[in-house]
DNA sequence: ATCCTACGATGGACAGAGTCTAAGTCAAGA
DNA sequence: TCTTGACTTAGACTCTGTCCATCGTAGGAT
C-alpha cells in the first residue's frame, strides 16, 4: 500500500500520520470495512485519531478513485481498496462476509437495447447474494 | 392493489385503514418510493397516519414478499411493489430515477464455480447506472 | 534551524433514516 | 354489544454520516 502513499503524496496530499494510518488499515485484499470499523482499527495505531478524520479521509480516498464505496446492505457502506481491478461482490446473507469476485463476460450485454429506456449507460453493479461455506 | 388487500386479508391481516392507504399508494408500475415518500402520500389520504405505523407496514409487506426492498444509493430505502416479476434496476446517477428492467439469461451463469468460494447461491441484484434522456 | 500559514485534525453539534416503547385505540370474533 | 389482543401513535432513541469553529502542524520560504 506505500504505492498509494506515492501516488497521494504525487497529488498534493500532505501527509499526515492520521492518513498514513488509515491508509495502512486499508491494506490487502478482500478489505471491505465500515468508516467505524477503520476508526476502530485505526485506534490500535494512533489512539487519538478521530472519527471525522477517519470519514474526511475515506471521502478523500473515494474522491480520488483510490478506494471504492459499497452498500450491499442498507446499513453503514463498506470501504474496499481494491479500486484499480474492476469486480463484484459475492455477499453472505447471514453473516454478511463479502469476498471480490470476477463474473465472466461484460454484465452490460444482458441488458437489450429496448430495456435501456434512452438511458446513456455507464457501469454496471452486481451483487451475488447466498450462504457463505460456514454459514450454511 | 385489491390483490394485495385480499391476499393480505386470507393471511390474518387485520385490515385497517391505515394498511390499506399504505397499500394503495403502493399501487403502480416502476413505484420506487422511500418509506418518507410513503407515509407523505398516505397522509394526503389520511392526514394522522404515523411515521411508525408507515414503516411497520412496509416491513410487514417486505417479510410477506409483496413488496422488494431496494437499496440503489447510500440512502433511504426504496419500497417496489412489483414483487412478483424478478427483475432488475436502471438508475440514473444524476437524478436518481428508476426503472425496471429484465436482462436476458441468467445472471448467475456468468459467477464461474471456481469464483463461488463455497457459497450456496440464492439470488443475484443487478443495477445498471447511467444517465436518463432529460440528464443527458 | 526557525518561522509562517494554509491545509488538516478535532470534538461536538447536527441531520437523515430507521427502530423501539409505553400508552391509547379499534377490528372483528364471541 | 362486549371484549381483547392486535394495531397505531408520539416521541425518545440508535446508527450512520456531515458540518463547523477552533486548534495544530506539514512543509515551503527565509
Ligand atoms: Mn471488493
Ligand atoms: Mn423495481
Ligand atoms: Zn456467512
Ligand atoms: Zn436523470
Amino acid at each position: 500500500m506505500s504505492d498509494l502513499l506515492e501516488r497521494l503524496r504525487g497529488r498534493g496530499w500532505r501527509m499526515t500520520s492520521q492518513r498514513r494510518v488509515v491508509a495502512e488499515v486499508l491494506d490487502g485484499d478482500h478489505v471491505h470495512l465500515t468508516a467505524d470499523e477503520v476508526h476502530a482499527r485505526a485506534v490500535q495505531r494512533l489512539p487519538e485519531i478521530s472519527r471525522a478524520t477517519v470519514y474526511n479521509t475515506l471521502r478523500e480516498l473515494v474522491t480520488l478513485d483510490e478506494v471504492i464505496e459499497v452498500s450491499t446492505d442498507g446499513r453503514a457502506k463498506r470501504y474496499d481498496p481494491n479500486a484499480h481491478h474492476p469486480h463484484q461482490h459475492l455477499v453472505c446473507s447471514r453473516c454478511g462476509t463479502i469476498r471480490d469476485v470476477h463474473p465472466t463476460g461484460d454484465p452490460l450485454a444482458a441488458l437489450p437495447e429496448e430495456e435501456r429506456f434512452g438511458f446513456t449507460m455507464s457501469e454496471v453493479e452486481v451483487t451475488y447474494r447466498g450462504l457463505c461455506p460456514s454459514c450454511a
